[in-house]
DNA sequence: TTACATGCAAAGTGTTTGCATAACT
DNA sequence: AGTTATGCAAACACTTTGCATGTAA
């Protein structure tokens, strides 16, 4: 898809560097979820991370990865996406700016890249700040639909 | 604000259409919970409905306003918003269309009407279908920020 | 009258927390 | 060495469910 093929350790490095240079100690467990986060584009729930990441030596508890997300949710590299269908929270490495379309059947999501994304966002940051006095920090976009799958077999 | 100042009577039928439009029964529960989120625009939780609509003499149980806002939402005139600062879901009744600020300190928020609102959302559901293949049905808009309350205590 | 909604309480789920142990800088 | 993160299990909060009762059409 895109010129991101880099090798697993480039990533390991880039997953290191972004640590670090938000001031978070390098632990094992921030480093594997991270690079999960980074090389997989499935919007993986909590547990799910939990899961694929306990098949390795490495333990990681559940709360570990719990805390992990919400610190990389916070310090702004990571989001989070509330899909409403089931009660659980996704969560997805925010490279470039994107937002994601949400099957209203299955709970599928997809990325979308907007074309003048940045424009868009900005000028309703900007009309936002204008109306309700905010000072606006990210934006947030989720657009609900039928997936491919999903319509075949509404059939 | 708007030339919505409906009398009580107007707004409790115009409720009573709307649940009605959709195929529901209309019982005292569903009309008290349409018509607490037409009149109040606090995007309150189910706790919060629950609390507030207890106060008259129909007594209604919590399930029952969970299950009601459920219905609501899945019949497309009511919205949900998760603001990621509690667990909490928060609701709003969906009359014209607007998104949503959110506060990231205090978790409170404010509505955004947009103009041209409705062609960038036709654009980015455009966009979406043409990337992913999903037909789109409805889109919802956050933006994160400080509030002006909160803007204040951080001085 | 018949299907559907309600209320209660219990169960369920996802997430957070307290504390002792372990690991990073 | 000293601070900070981890892991476990217990605690938590929000939401859903089962079932008997009540109610709208």
């Amino acid at each position: 898809m895109e010129v991101e093929k880099l090798s697993e350790e480039k990533i390991a490095d880039k997953a290191a560097k972004i640590i670090r240079a938000h001031g978070l100690k390098r632990t094992p467990q921030r480093l594997k979820i991270l690079i999960y986060l980074m090389t997989h584009h499935n919007h993986p729930t909590a547990e799910m991370i939990f899961n694929d990441i306990s098949l390795s030596d490495e333990k990681t508890g559940i709360a570990t990865v719990y805390n992990t997300l919400n610190t990389f949710v916070d310090l702004g590299f990571v989001i989070e996406i509330n899909n409403g269908n089931d009660g659980s929270t996704h969560y997805d490495f925010f490279a470039k700016p994107h937002f994601h379309v949400i099957c209203t059947n299955c709970g599928k999501i997809a990325d979308v890249e907007y074309p003048n994304f940045d424009k868009i966002e900005s000028k309703m940051r900007l009309e936002t700040e204008k109306q309700t006095g905010y000072i606006t920090r990210s934006s947030h976009i989720k657009i609900y639909g039928l997936c491919p799958d999903c319509q075949k077999l509404e059939k």
